[in-house]
Parts: C-alpha cells; sequence; structure tokens
DNA sequence: CTCAAAAAAGAACGATCGTGCTATTTTGCA
DNA sequence: TGCAAAATAGCACGATCGTTCTTTTTTGAG
C-alpha cells in the first residue's frame, strides 16, 4: 500500500475513534493533525475538504461495522445461529475498547438527519443496508422453522434495532450496567426459544 | 409576568426548535437572536452563556414533554389505559409540528454523553426519570392484571423506549412511514396481546 | 408625565476554524 | 545515488463565534 494510502487510514482510524466521543461534525482539523502527528494542511491534503473527511470517517465507521459485526456472523451457518451471532456481536461491540464514546453511526444519524448531503446520503444508504441485513438473517431463520412462522419479519426487525438503540442510550447515557444483558434478554423473548443449554436465569 | 420572562420564554420556544434541527450543542447565539429578533447582546444577556443557554433548552424541551405526553397521559385510569396513552402520544410526538427535526432531548443524549457538566447531569435526571415514569406506568398495568403477570417490567420498559428511539431513527433518517404503526404494533405485540402463555405467541 | 431601572442594541475583542498558497522534506524509481 | 514527484509543513486570510463593555431605548411605578 502506498505510503498515502498508508497516512489516510492511520488517520481515518483515530478520526473514528474521536468520532465516536464528540461526533462527525464536531471533528475539527487542527486536533484531528494533532492527534495523527501531521500539521493541519498536511492532514487537509488528504481529503480536500472537511465534509470530504466527514464522508470518509462515515465509510471508515461502516467498513468497521461489517468487520467486527456482519462478518463474523457469516461465519455462522444459516439461520439462527447466524441471526444470534449477529445480534449478539453488534451488542457487544457496545461495550468494546473500539468505540470509547459509543457508536459514531448512531450519533452520525441524529447530528445529520436534517442536514442533505452526501455525508446523510451515506448513512441512508448505510442504516438501509444494515437493517436489510438484519431482516435478511431473520427471514432465514424463519424459513429454517427456527422462527415462530406467523412473525411479522420487518416488525421483528425494527424492535431489534430498538434494542440496539436502547442498550446504546443506557450504556452511554445512563451507565446502566445492565443494559446488554436487557438487550440479549429481549432478543430471547422476541425470536424465540432461550439457548438449548446453560439458559442463564433472568435477575 | 414580567417582559424578561416573556422574551426569555419565546426565545426558548424558538431555541428548541432550532434544536431540534441542528441539535443543541450547534446552537448559536446570533442565529437565535436573529430568529428571536433581538440583537446577539441582547439575547445574551437573559443567560450570561452559551452553555446556560443550552441548559434552559434542555429543561423547556424536557417541560414540554411532560406537557404534551406525560399530563394527558395522566387524564386516563390506571393501568393499561393509562400505559397506552403515554406511549400513543410518546410516539405520535415524534411526527407532529412540534418538532420538525426529530426530538432534540434524544439528539442531545448523542451529543452530550461523552462531555461532563451541567447540561448532561440535566439530560440524566430527565432520562432517568421518563423511564421511572415509564416503568411505573407498567407496574400500575401489571398490578392492574392487565399485563402478564410474569412480564419482567424493567425489560419491558427498556424494549418500549427502544420502539420509540426505533421509531424516530426510521422516521428521521430512513424516511420510513410505517415507523409509527410498527411502534405501535410493537407495543401491541409486548404489553398489550394476549398474556403469553407456554406456547410462543403467534402473529 | 417623570425618571430611575430594566431591557436591548451596537461595536469590538480574542480565539478558533476551514481553506488556499508556497516552501520544504520525504519517497521511490532510474 | 540523483532527482522528479509525492507528501508534508509553514503561514496567512477571511469568516464565525462567545463574550465584554458602553450606549441607547423601553418599561412601568409614583
Amino acid at each position: 500500500m502506498s505510503k498515502k494510502a498508508l497516512t489516510r487510514e492511520a488517520i481515518l482510524q483515530q478520526a473514528v475513534r474521536s468520532a465516536s466521543q464528540i461526533g462527525i461534525s464536531r471533528l475539527t482539523i487542527g486536533s484531528l493533525a494533532e492527534q495523527s502527528g501531521l500539521s493541519k494542511s498536511g492532514l487537509f491534503a488528504h481529503f480536500g475538504s472537511k465534509e470530504a473527511l466527514q464522508l470518509a470517517v462515515v465509510q471508515a465507521a461502516q467498513a468497521q461495522f461489517v468487520e467486527e459485526v456482519v462478518k463474523p456472523a457469516f461465519t455462522q451457518p444459516r439461520g439462527m445461529a447466524r441471526l444470534r451471532a449477529l445480534f449478539h456481536a453488534w451488542v457487544m461491540r457496545l461495550y468494546g475498547g473500539s468505540m470509547p464514546g459509543g457508536c459514531p453511526l448512531l450519533a452520525a444519524a441524529y447530528e445529520f438527519d436534517d442536514q442533505p448531503g452526501a455525508i446523510r446520503d451515506a448513512l441512508v444508504a448505510g442504516q438501509r443496508w444494515q437493517r436489510d441485513t438484519l431482516q435478511r438473517l431473520l427471514q432465514d431463520a424463519q424459513d429454517a422453522g427456527e422462527l415462530a412462522a406467523g412473525s411479522h419479519v420487518p416488525l421483528l426487525a425494527f424492535m431489534l434495532f430498538g434494542l440496539i438503540q436502547s442498550a446504546h442510550h443506557d450504556h452511554q447515557l445512563l451507565d446502566n450496567h445492565h443494559s446488554a444483558q436487557l438487550a440479549l434478554q429481549g432478543f430471547a423473548q422476541l425470536c424465540g426459544a432461550p439457548p438449548p443449554h446453560a439458559g442463564q436465569a433472568g435477575s
């Protein structure tokens, strides 16, 4: 990989972390340059504009989501196992160290939902894809007979995504230590049978 | 009411609307003054600092939530009727004209969850109160025998709040016209429908 | 109506930010 | 190793913002 691409990758990795804490719209070229060991103009040359930088941060965060959540789930067999792996990874990512200030994409949804432009478009496309992925895995599980035949798949996807957001909210703002457990319990209640063995009794 | 209080109220009403669109942290004294027909320094004198203004906006938004959602619900009899009224008003508020850019309090939760200070403290207190209110109404419904006796009330509150957030997300970002219906269907599935017996709840 | 107090306006400041331009350093191939 | 090209640094500009200070206008009680 060229030097340029390497530097750009390092900048974006740091930028995603910063965006997790302060939000994508409050990233500044100056502080980002300092954190990356570059000069303002040196960093600026990599992107050409602040909006292009923010767009790159969105894309980097989306790529990170695919790597950390979607790809691992697809190592599981199709059906409930894959669905459960996706949801668990999705929830547990909220508590890992890679995003100390919360999910930058969820935050960006609130920051940019009223600001038309390339960034909002990228966020919309990414969120639609996330939702479609979740819905497809739900449908697979239902087709495999591992989900109640009468379940309304779009509603289930809607509710599962709500569990993610609720966990994020409770963890980041309310410091609720049970939020991960609640999200997983919610998944069990919505998607049916608890794991076949070693089912932990709820509190 | 004194002139000062009247002007302050008008400023805050406009500020909440603006915060709905751009977020509380991106409010500026200048544009807020222009929208209120005041000069920068004239508006500034009402609050003394930007942080005090932002805090007042949070409190105004919280008061508005109580007026529009909580108080009307308490005109209903205790139990499922009151719970349903609270949830419906909570969801429907996302689609009214009073907050064209989404709920400023949900957005603020993402903006300030990593920024310690008076604003975050006020948000935490307000969100805890919202959650406690929701949980209390759930408990009342359960005590009245209108909710399955085995329901886990904190989990239900967690899931219902997730439905609110999911509806907000789908409406504001994805422009999903079915989001309100999905949230209400979710409520019916979680609280309304016949109590889940040993068998899996059907459609 | 008077006039002191309250409210608002006007102007200016220091700081910060995005961006453009030019000089300097570093890279990688001949 | 030399050298063009790529990458980065240095610097300055205009704009915006929060805040302060001073002056002007408005309010409302006696």
